[in-house]
DNA sequence: GAGTGGTCTAGACCACTCA
DNA sequence: GAGTGGTCTAGACCACTCG
C-alpha cells in the first residue's frame, strides 16, 4: 500500500481525530505548520485538507484556521444494506442483540409482500458503541434462505446473510418520520413520542421478493445521505 | 460572478458536455492542450479535471486521456424535485404560498455550502388540497440565478425555475426526523413536537453549488420512496 | 500587521499506454 | 519514444480575520 504525501497527510489528520487528538470544533495546525512537520510544500498540504473538507471531516474558514467538524452518524440511502460495517467504518463499535428468531403468521401486508403465510422473523437492534442505532424487524420469504433460523445474528447481520444466499436485484424504500411507541421507545432509549426515521425496505432476489424490513432509527443521532448526478 | 480559473475550465467542460459538443466515450483535449488553450498552467488544469472526474463528469485513465462518462442512471429516489407535479399526478389541487423572498446574511453552514455570504432566500408552503405538505426553506447562490428576486414562486416553484436556468447536474439529500418546532408546527398545522420527516438538499450545476434547500414534512402525511436495481 | 486559507505558476519526475 | 494523467515543489499574490 503505496500512499502519496497528500494520503498520508490525510490518513493522519484523519486519524488524529477519530483517536480525539482533536476534539470537535478545536483548531487544527495550520497549512504552513503542517508544511514542516511533514516536510512537503504548502499545495500538497493545501490537496489534503481541501479533500478533509469535502468529506467533511474538518471545516475550514479562510482567514481563521481548519477546524475538527461535528460528526454526523450518515448512512448511504441506497446502502442502509450493512450498518455493521457503516458503523465500524466510522471507527465505533458494533453490536447487535437478537431479541427474536423465528417462525411467525405473516400480517396481510407481509403476506402479500412476500407471497407466504409463514415467514421467518426476526428483531434485532444494533449499537454503536453502546448506544442504540436501529431495530431491524425483518420478514424473510421461507423458500428463499431456508437455512435462515440457524444463523448466528449477533455475528453476521441479517442483511449480510441475505445476501450471500439471494443476492440482491432489487431494492425499494419508503422513508417517513413517525413517534416512537412504547415499545420502540424502549429499545432505542428514546422518550416516547421522539421522532424516528421510519425505513420500510424491501428486497428481491432475481424478480423474488426475499424480504420486508422495518428499520427504526432515533430520529437526533440518525440520518441518511445520497448523492446522485443527473 | 467572479470566477477563478480553474472554475471557468470546469464550467467549459461540462458546458460542452451537457451540449453535446462532446458525446459520451470521447476523448477530451489533453491537458497540455487544455494549458494552451486557457493560458493556465498544468496544475490549474489538472485541478478542474479531477473534480469534473469526482463529480462524475469524466473519466480520467492514466497514459490514455479524459473521457466523458457515461451519465449517471438517476435513481429516482428522493425526487422531491417537483412538489407541485407530483401532488397534481395524484389528482390533488397544489397550492404554495411564498413567506419569504429576498437576500439574506448565509449561515456560515450555507455560506460554505453556496460560497456566497449574501444569497438569495425564499419560504414557501405547498399545500395539497389545502393541508400543508412541505415547508420550503431555501438559500441560492446569486450568481447562478441572478434573477431568482423577479420570479412569481406561486406560479412556479423555485425549483423548477432553477432547474431552467441553471440544469442540474448533481444533488445531495440528507434525510432525518425530528420533532416539529413552534415555527414548523404553526406552518404545517400539526402539534409542537410531533415527528416531521426533514431533507437537506444541496445541488450543483456543472460543478457549482446552486442551492441548499431544507424541506419539513408532517410525519404523518408523507413519505418518500426509491427503488433501485443492483 | 501577522496569520490564515484560496488560488496560481512554471517548472519537474513518475508510471503508464500506444503506436 | 511521444503522449497521457498523477503528483510534487518553492515560490507568489490575494482577501480575509483577529488582536
Amino acid at each position: 500500500m503505496m500512499l502519496n504525501p497528500y494520503q498520508i497527510i490525510k490518513s493522519s489528520i484523519a486519524g488524529g481525530i477519530a483517536s480525539g487528538q482533536w476534539r470537535v470544533g478545536e483548531v487544527l495546525p495550520s497549512e504552513n505548520a503542517l508544511c514542516k512537520r511533514f516536510s512537503v510544500s504548502r499545495m500538497t498540504v493545501n490537496r489534503a485538507m481541501r479533500e478533509l473538507a469535502r468529506e467533511r471531516l474538518i471545516n475550514r474558514v479562510p482567514g481563521r484556521g481548519s477546524f475538527v467538524a461535528e460528526p454526523v452518524a450518515q448512512s448511504g440511502l441506497v446502502q442502509i444494506r450493512n450498518i455493521a460495517h457503516e458503523i465500524v467504518s466510522r471507527g465505533s463499535v458494533h453490536r447487535s442483540v437478537v431479541l427474536t428468531l423465528g417462525w411467525a403468521d405473516a400480517t396481510e401486508d407481509v403476506a402479500a409482500d412476500l407471497g407466504a403465510r409463514r415467514v421467518f422473523h426476526s428483531v434485532l437492534v444494533h449499537y454503536e458503541d453502546d448506544v442504540a442505532l436501529q431495530i431491524e424487524d425483518r420478514f424473510v420469504a421461507p423458500e428463499m434462505a431456508p437455512s435462515y433460523l440457524d444463523q448466528n445474528f449477533a455475528r453476521v447481520t441479517p442483511n449480510a446473510f441475505l445476501m450471500g444466499v439471494a443476492p440482491l436485484s432489487e431494492v425499494e424504500h419508503v422513508v417517513q418520520a413517525a413517534a416512537a411507541s412504547v415499545h420502540v421507545a424502549s429499545l432505542l432509549g428514546v422518550d416516547v413520542g421522539s421522532p424516528c426515521l421510519v425505513v420500510h425496505r424491501k428486497t428481491w432476489s432475481g424478480g423474488r421478493p426475499v424480504s420486508v424490513a422495518i428499520l427504526y432509527h432515533p430520529g437526533a443521532r440518525f440520518r441518511l445521505s445520497g448523492r446522485f448526478s443527473a
